[in-house]
DNA sequence: CTGCCTGCAAAGGATTTGCACTCAT
DNA sequence: ATGAGTGCAAATCCTTTGCAGGCAG
């Protein structure tokens, strides 16, 4: 019951392509929609998972293909990646505003966000593997504190810092299919 | 120049190994010595670098070799790796006590450490690729942020924050042998 | 039509494993 | 002596690349 149309961020994906001259074949079609599909569960996929699910959407789609359709929306501004502790590299479609996130209740004074960082920040669950979006000025605090202590000028986005997710710290080890690799 | 006696901390790291029923062969002594000499610079090694460095001390070591050692060193508990973003793992000796940190020149207020997170960080250059320690509480307020905005409890100590290291910032791009990944 | 994108297959780099042998204990 | 650790080579894993043909535009 989900070949409705495209959501509105695969279709805004798709007009960019256009825009860029670059082709709406079905396989990036599919690529668009599985990460999507996950960015709306608040999850990050691996290029493995999506092109698991890929496959499902378009059996005919090659490994290579896959490979070649992430780097392609990449270039071309749709896609983003982070890398993950721990081999693994994780994608989501760009675009989105900014994570859901308030202020958070009375923890001490945070840090004056004199100049925001770039970009929003990732975590990933050591227990389920899962990767979300956290609010881009977590690190301001941490920022001032590198480039005042060892002159080291952070740049945030590339990389998502470990720990436990909510889902999980609440009792049941979550996911269902995560390639969480929760040892070493 | 350099063939005095063992530094105590691969002293130490060898004498742990004796406890643990490890054996002590030129090739493990090989790779403590050249992380430790690494950790004295500041830097954290990959696995390439390390083979490289090992292989001058100890030309008969094979790669499998080398690698083998750093998972018994690092289940012997003397070695510790950590992920940086862009598919890399750089090693360590453990029991650093503390980086050498003193508070920065007057950069605004830095966080008052109130609650210290427990081990140390890391942050990578991208220029360089060079990963140093940075002071451990320099999340304190991140995860702060993370448990009160997204529930989530930050486990710092496997990534590296990407970033400039100030060596870099400076002029040269520094470094004479670094895996440096730059792009993407 | 024209050429970008795909499928297939084989290459490539990094890390791991089976096996027999050597050396640390 | 005795088996953990090593050297070598082959195997794996994941991702990339060369080619020829198919489909989007």
């Amino acid at each position: 019951m989900e070949h409705a149309g495209p959501t509105p961020r695969v279709a805004a994906a798709l007009a960019r392509l256009r825009e860029l001259g670059e082709r709406v074949t079905p396989a990036r079609r599919a690529v668009l929609e599985v990460v999507d599909a996950a960015d709306r569960a608040d999850e990050h996929l691996t290029a493995e998972q999506i092109g698991a699910r890929v496959t499902r959407l378009e059996p005919s789609t090659h490994r290579a293909t896959l490979y070649r359709a992430l780097t392609s929306l990449g270039s071309a501004g749709v896609l983003s990646h982070i890398h993950v502790g721990g081999n693994a590299t994780v994608y989501h479609l760009v675009g989105r505003g900014g994570p859901p996130l308030a202020d958070g209740p009375g923890t001490a004074a945070s840090a004056p966000v004199d100049r925001p960082v770039h970009g929003h920040v990732h975590v990933r669950c050591l227990s389920c593997g899962r990767v979300q979006d956290a609010p881009a000025d977590v690190l301001a605090a941490a920022a001032d504190r590198l480039r005042s202590a060892l002159g080291f000028e952070l740049d945030s986005g590339q990389v998502a810092l470990p720990g436990r997710c909510a889902r999980c710290r609440v009792g049941r080890s979550g996911s269902s299919e995560a390639t969480a690799s929760p040892g070493s």
